[in-house]
DNA sequence: CTGAAAGCGCTTACAG
DNA sequence: CTGAAAGCGCTTACAG
């Protein structure tokens, strides 16, 4: 691999000067910067980071952080998050350094080692939980994280995430005013995550503006005995705003199974189904991951050039109804 | 963070024999390797990569590649296999890097930069196509690469994969004994991916074996009037051995619409569908991807200790049937 | 506008 | 068995 000495010695000039015009400092004349770059160019140069990250004591690489659990279903939105971190990094000529695990301790461990190693001092977390040990301790060290969803309560850090309230009103706009729905069900999980709090909110709200009863049903992911009790209780049901597409689809094949050939709309969320694995009753609120993860690497890199205060802390990314 | 200089300071020592002591030469005592461990542990000092890898001109960092594009079912896999490498890789104290990008160019470019900077010398690519740009890149390139799936032909490079002859003969058998299907038919992609092409081997013996008539489906992903005709055209059909849990699933949904009321069993690939998205007739053979990830590191490491040659070169992962 | 020198935190040949 | 010194490839204060 080919070195800022090498290029130094063949155009004669001093290493200094060579660095310099690479990093397009002004002290050096524009000619002998693009006489630099071109040959840099030419020759294929590309600076050696653990050089360059030594001096500098930084790191070009940014911490990808999976959550310890997640369902099958989930994969797809997270390898989006993936793909648009990485389309920015690229840019910045960072890496980007997955931590993945299948208990907490590993994955500490792992971000504890980047950490002190010297190799990561940014950290994007594909999750947001409530009193997570990996977000604590972020916290404490000297590093800079953005999470995807935001912070339980407060703006206790920086990150992105949709506008739940709204994804959930949009969802139950949509099933009453385009599919005709005069009794959708609100579906949650039993986790109780935030964002399911939020659609919940945004559901309420138009339900109660299209002069409508709110239903809510908790569904859980091991025993359906409650489903099924509710779906016999509840014979008016025509449609379901269900807080993921993954439960939304175990609502409707429950739906189908106890009244065979009748009919609900479903609106879930994650687009995270493939189309032929559903019909034309199966929508779902796409909430652009692959968006939010270039927007999570933008937030990080711009509170590096200047401390990020209020609002530009945290980014909110439009979603969009797939029919 | 704690740099070797300053236990030097602190114990009296030499910065020399510190390094030496923590990379456990056996020039220096035993009894002060383990003070200095000691001490080390201690003081939570963990080595600065980025000086540690410039002095020995090596990188402890694996590239991970994902393929361009993928299907919404497939990204369980990448992500069990990113658990498997990631597992490996902690253990020898190496960070996962990935490069993804939405086109081969964005992904060239990537793997190119990892590369040319001094930060990356072993790859583990996710896939293995035929043809594929990015591994003639790697070919010529001073690293150290294994795909998962074996290369079309020969043995070129290092690899994982799994026995898909006979996961192809298991799955067949799986229809035939334990299910009682008497016309199995074998559905594939339009791809032909090798995998497939070793698959049907494996479905063609069994069917063999059994005394059977083989049947075979390519079944476009875009265009399903060719599922149509076929199904039918085949009344017999009671059994299906697709390539994967989606071509699988696609099938049967289709079959379900086409013949109401009558069923079918299906085995399919990669435990790739949540339960609750299918029924009792769906059943899958899980390739461990895990262990395929895991293995995978492990042979790049391995390669590095001591150049392997032959079958050292590879490792075949073993397959299991849910039922 | 350009250069010589020091330093980032490690490892290792050379010396004792 | 231990240490002083050079060097990995960069950047940047200091000097001219």
């Amino acid at each position: 691999m080919i070195t800022i000495r090498d290029i130094a010695k063949q155009m004669g000039l001093s290493v200094s000067t060579v660095s310099r015009a690479l990093n397009d400092n002004p002290r050096i004349s524009q000619k002998t910067r693009d006489q630099v770059h071109e040959f840099a160019n030419k020759a294929g140069y590309q600076p050696n980071y653990n050089a360059r990250n030594l001096t500098n004591k930084e790191a070009n690489s940014v911490g990808v952080v999976f959550p310890v659990n997640n369902r099958v279903v989930d994969n797809i939105f997270y390898v989006n998050l993936l793909r648009g971190i990485n389309n920015q990094l690229s840019k910045k000529n960072y890496v980007l350094s997955v931590a993945i695990g299948d208990t907490t301790e590993t994955v500490i461990e792992n971000v504890t080692s980047m950490i002190k190693r010297g190799q990561v001092k940014k950290f994007i977390l594909l999750y947001s939980h409530l009193n997570d040990p990996i977000i604590r301790l972020l916290e404490k060290s000297p590093v800079d994280f953005v999470t995807v969803g935001k912070p339980t309560h407060g703006d206790s850090w920086m990150y992105v995430d949709n506008d739940n309230v709204k994804a959930g009103y949009d969802g139950t706009k949509f099933l009453i005013d385009e599919l005709g729905c005069q009794h959708p069900v609100f579906v949650e999980s039993t986790n109780g995550w935030p964002y399911e709090v939020d659609r919940l909110t945004g559901y309420l709200t138009m339900v109660d503006e299209a002069g409508l009863r709110p239903v809510i049903l908790s569904s859980s992911e091991t025993d359906n005995t409650e489903t099924i009790e509710f779906i016999h209780e509840h014979d008016e049901i025509d449609g379901v705003l269900a807080t993921d597409d993954y439960t939304g689809l175990r609502f409707y094949s429950e739906y189908r199974r106890q009244r065979p050939g009748r009919e609900v709309e479903v609106v879930g969320y994650n687009a995270s189904l493939p189309r032929e694995l559903t019909n034309e009753h199966f929508h779902s609120v796409d909430l652009n991951p692959k968006e939010m993860g270039r927007s999570a690497a933008r937030i990080l890199f711009a509170n590096e050039t200047k401390q990020l205060t209020g609002e530009q802390r945290h980014n909110i990314i439009a979603h969009e109804i797939m029919v």
